[in-house]
DNA sequence: TGCTAACATGAATCCTGAATCAGTTTCCAC
DNA sequence: GTGGAAACTGATTCAGGATTCATGTTAGCA
């Protein structure tokens, strides 16, 4: 009889995790390599090291697959870009840390950007979910900030986040996935400073030109 | 004896140049409401009211249809915002002119923005120069400004051409493809200008803080 | 040592849908 | 009005791949 055997996470020997983990990890290899509908469960469950039949052990389906890369991987990118910035102290420095570390965590994960965008049409919430996340944690600090002096005031602080989101996102893209570099150049991220600086700076009071 | 059917794009009769049309009308529509994968050739060819036999006199295939598509759509966002701006006198209003148009346009065809980071697997060098094209025109407008004191100096063009089309995309997403709204609400395109306004205006002379 | 639950196997099943092709209809030049 | 080229048809072919299942293996505990 079949005795079973889902595998609910969490509960998982040591065994157990380590297999799930594999997955997960040939998960986003495969998925990055070949794209989300081209990946098959056995070039996942041959990089994983593991027989078919095991993947459904720890993943109801592919697309199970899929939601669990990307939202394990968007909690550690949350994490990452804020210890990146927490111990900066100003808000423009901040922001230029962030984006620092966002290019760095881009470089080392070039294809869980390219996964993202695949799952627009996978799972629509998961692909929503990711960038309202961002989004969120973003728009928060940056009203902090203008609350706090920090920044000059925007009509619209998450339209702001957005903003700068999507310039992270296209910039990192530019180099990263188009011209496959493992860095984004100083001259762009220098940029980018600048940009960030006279759209944001309290250098000046703000101004109100003609 | 197959009689060599095969249509050379421009070479139609009206009749073949409708279907043609219609084709690509019908792909636009069932990529965008199903994603590219989903869609299947039975789909399309419903829609467009032919047989599926009729979709190969016109497609290599169905990754064919898809570059025809983002391409002939390409052209016409391209010319929309060429025409959108030149219009306008100034740097700066020529950019709120652009967000505007491209807003607009995005608005008129929110499911192709959707279509082309499908492609970004099917076809990636349809993906690329989507975006290359794009903000190669871009940039090339901003370097003239730039040259004509319109707006301030920056370190790199490009970067600046890929910023702002990030700043487009992702606000425009947020609004026309997460709430599926019908337009981007003027706050927001009131937020683009201000950051718009300060990060290139030349109304002040470049500061230079600490 | 032996028992049991957890973990693993991979061949077989079953469905989907892209692409084909042998034949039919429309259209127009003469 | 007719011959032939251009369009069109849609049932059929065929391969690929997600998921299942009957069975085998491991590891920890009594």
């Amino acid at each position: 009889m079949a005795p079973a055997v889902r595998v609910e996470a969490g509960s998982l020997t040591a065994r157990g995790e380590r297999t799930r983990s594999r997955l997960l990890g040939a998960g986003e290899e495969v998925f990055g390599r070949r794209g989300y509908h081209e990946a098959s469960i056995a070039d996942i469950t041959n990089g994983a090291g593991v027989a078919q039949g095991t993947f459904y052990l720890y993943f109801d389906s592919k697309r199970d697959l899929l939601r669990a890369v990307v939202e394990e991987r968007g909690h550690e990118l949350r994490a990452t870009l804020a210890h990146a910035t927490t111990a900066v102290v100003g808000r423009i420095p901040k922001e230029e840390a962030g984006f620092a570390a966002f290019f760095a965590w881009m470089a080392q994960h070039r294809a869980l950007c390219r996964i993202v965008r695949q799952s627009e049409y996978v799972d629509s919430d998961l692909y929503r979910d990711w960038y309202r996340q961002l989004a969120d944690g973003y728009a928060h600090a940056l009203r902090t900030a203008i609350d706090d002096g920090e920044i000059t005031e925007v009509d619209d602080v998450e339209t702001l986040a957005y903003a700068l989101m999507g310039i992270g996102d296209f910039v990192g893209m530019r180099w990263l996935v188009f011209e496959d570099r493992r860095a984004v150049p100083p001259r762009a991220v220098a940029t980018i400073s600048q940009l960030v600086d006279r759209a944001l700076g309290t250098a000046s009071p703000p101004r109100r030109p003609s």
